[in-house]
DNA sequence: CTGACATTTGACCAATCAGTCAAGTTTCTG
DNA sequence: CAGAAACTTGACTGATTGGTCAAATGTCAG
């Protein structure tokens, strides 16, 4: 019969197995929707990677889509987590220097968190569309509002404020999501111990030289 | 019987039909694809897309796999134009000018073909991987030279020359792959005339300042 | 207008898909 | 250590998948 209400699978209390085996269906799942996205991958993949049988994967999560909402949920508050963090009394430059450092570092450690939001987009959004329109677009107007205060002052050149938040996004999170591409060309050079600090070398002297006030 | 072989559906010569349907399936296969890449596509998504029954997509195109390699051909060679056409004798700022400009108005104008590489290269590359470990590196690294030349020349602000074309890369065809996402922020803003110009604008102010020499 | 060939399709197939279920096994609690 | 609850799984289902095939229809040159 029913388990107490907040022992559920879904709910929030958890037994010890529950806690286990929930995170370690969130990393296969992960490791799987990244790559193919929400159709393209399948229960078998994910069972196969967490190691549990197929009825197991659907004792802990009622549906296929239960599960990609809960990777989505976990990695969402991840990913805004920098951009909350731009503070409007800072030094613009120095607070864009930490915001792409910081979208940089996780690009390199979480690029399957990258990939899995560039699949979603990719495919329309039908997921997360809403949170986007409400959420995102409110503190991307928000941040906005903080840089265009800087240009206002002078302190950064005349730049349009939504489009250096696109900008920043696309160059940080090229190296997750495009990464194949990048190793294509560059070959194992991307593993060697200097490569981190020389793309984040090159961003920030793009993006920071590209906004810094012009006398 | 076999046809004459030039007139085989996969081969060079076509009949009238043949090349009308051809097209009405690389088409239908390119909207379907880059919304959901190749394993989350289907044969009767683009069948229906097409307005053909699925028996009929096969008898031109044999399977799954090879309509979707001859969408990614057929998009390959426009994708890499632009990046060709940078020339060493040129005017740095403005070769880099008229280079980003050109993919912009590629982002714009070709979305799809956008959001196919994306999604190919998410998911590992497994078509393409060995052209750009070939010919598209070699082109990068073609033009790495020029640009590595103009930074020695004094005529570009000291730069990686790869982490800048991959720079180029992100910040222009994110407006195709993250378009969804664009719009949910900016609205029916997206659609207004000036949007083309307000992007190309800040994209172009963001970099070409960003590796404009510095005195 | 006719015959050869190109095109189209309904019916079908085996494999894979998400999801169910009843019967088992393990774990925890008192 | 017993009983209850939590956990696990083999076997299954109906739907969808990519792909086949024989038969029917359309096209076009002579």
């Amino acid at each position: 019969m029913d388990a107490r209400v907040d022992e559920e699978p879904g709910g929030g209390g958890q037994t010890r197995i529950q806690a286990i085996n929930r995170e370690i269906i969130l990393q296969a799942a992960l490791e799987v929707f990244s790559v193919h996205g929400f159709r393209g991958s399948t229960l078998d993949q994910i069972a196969a990677k967490a190691g549990l049988s197929k009825p197991n994967l659907l004792y802990y999560f009622r549906r296929k889509q239960d599960i990609y909402e809960a990777v989505l949920r976990d990695t969402l508050a991840l990913w805004l987590e920098p951009l909350a963090a731009i503070r409007a009394d800072g030094e613009p430059i120095e607070e864009l220097r930490r915001y792409i450092t910081f979208k940089l570092r996780m690009s390199r450690e979480q690029p399957q968190a990258s990939r899995l939001f560039a699949n979603e987009i990719l495919a329309g959004a039908p997921a997360i569309g809403g949170f986007l329109a409400s959420d995102l677009k409110a503190l991307v107007e928000e941040k906005a509002g903080v840089i265009r205060g800087w240009v206002t002052q002078g302190r950064l050149a005349p730049i349009d404020p939504v489009h250096l938040i696109f900008a920043i996004w696309a160059t940080t999170q090229h190296y997750a999501d495009f990464e194949v591409q990048i190793r294509a060309i560059l070959g194992d050079q991307v593993d060697g111990r200097g490569f981190p600090e020389q793309a984040a070398q090159a961003v920030l002297s793009i993006i920071l030289n590209g906004v810094r006030p012009r006398a």
